[in-house]
DNA sequence: AACCAGGCTGCGC
DNA sequence: GCGCAGCATGGT
């Protein structure tokens, strides 16, 4: 492999491929990336562009190798800041860390999870997309979901064999009939969501800039449910996991609220007051927070 | 086989 | 502003 086509990007502290890999894989099956023990690989769109990309973890680096795709130095600065973001690697959470020590019952996940970062979904229509899919369906059939909507309407890059599937452009889902979503077992209501939703993109008044402009979070939090298909629960994950407003916690979900009485913080689900309160203590990290008790869910098999 | 799932809308108060 | 039924369909 011709060096022009590696990229290296230094890690900082805190930081743990392993524990990301894991979590992008846990045990569901996502078709948006391929992970093996050492390597991830996924296809992504920067600069109107497709690039398939290999990632792995060298010394202090990530070392991410363009596979298919121009490698010039503006598509190089794209795919860096790609990776950027999607790993979370401009923040320091040694301060998150701090916080966590203080709290008996969840100081372990700085060991057990160190350097786990909250991983983005960067497409905000991606994230709305799948939020809609997951909205009160259980993972695995939300990931089939999924799965059918990508291979269907995405696009794909063809690799050793193998597909890298593309998220759909908003433009295709804005012209998609109802009847083809349903056939795949799409909701009516998904199916009007998803298609509302790829329509306000492709009209221009709904995009991440568009957000990202808006003042504060609860600005930001209307201009989202605003929209048919988003409530509170999906605002505040796009916004946890596509705007990186740290402070957002998408309240009423299951995990969430599970996870909250296995640590015996609440235990009814109704407690919304002490939920808040106890969020008070990790101001500026509620995401990060949310996104480590969504870990602390999953199971390692062995 | 009943109960649950990474909720949302629309309605009645 | 708050509570609640109805939704729609696969998983466990």
């Amino acid at each position: 492999m011709s060096d022009d086509r590696l990229l290296r990007i230094p890690l900082p502290q805190q930081f743990s491929f392993a524990e990301c890999t894991w979590f992008l894989n846990r045990n569901y099956d996502d078709c948006m990336h391929t992970i093996s023990d050492t390597e991830i690989k996924k296809a992504i769109v920067v600069n109107n562009a497709t690039f398939l990309l290999r990632i792995t973890e060298q010394n202090n680096h990530l070392e991410i190798e363009i596979l298919q795709g121009d490698t010039s130095a503006r598509s190089k600065n794209a795919i860096t800041a790609y990776i950027t973001e999607w790993f979370d690697l401009g923040r320091d959470i040694e301060p998150f860390y701090k916080l966590l020590r203080k709290n008996k019952s969840l100081a372990y996940m700085c060991d057990d999870f160190n350097g786990l970062r909250l991983l983005s979904i960067p497409d905000l229509f991606e994230a709305l997309c799948w939020s809609v899919i997951g909205q009160q369906i259980n993972l695995t059939f939300a990931y089939k979901l999924k799965r059918r909507l990508v291979a269907r309407y995405g696009t794909k890059l063809f690799f050793e064999e193998q597909d890298y599937h593309i998220f759909p452009a908003h433009e295709i889902l804005a012209a998609a009939n109802k009847e083809d979503l349903m056939a795949m077992q799409f909701s009516e209501k998904k199916t009007e969501y998803i298609i509302g939703i790829a329509k306000a993109f492709s009209a221009g008044v709904l995009n991440k800039e568009v957000i990202a402009a808006l003042p504060d979070i609860s600005a930001k939090q209307k201009a989202l449910t605003d929209m048919k298909g988003i409530g509170t629960w999906t605002a505040n994950y796009v916004l946890m996991k596509t705007m990186r407003v740290q402070e957002s916690i998408p309240h009423g979900d299951i995990g969430l609220l599970q996870a909250l009485q296995q640590h015996k913080i609440i235990k009814e689900r109704t407690e919304t007051d002490k939920i808040d309160r106890f969020f008070k203590k990790y101001k500026g990290w509620e995401s990060y927070l949310v996104f480590y008790f969504w870990r602390s869910l999953a199971v390692r098999n062995g």
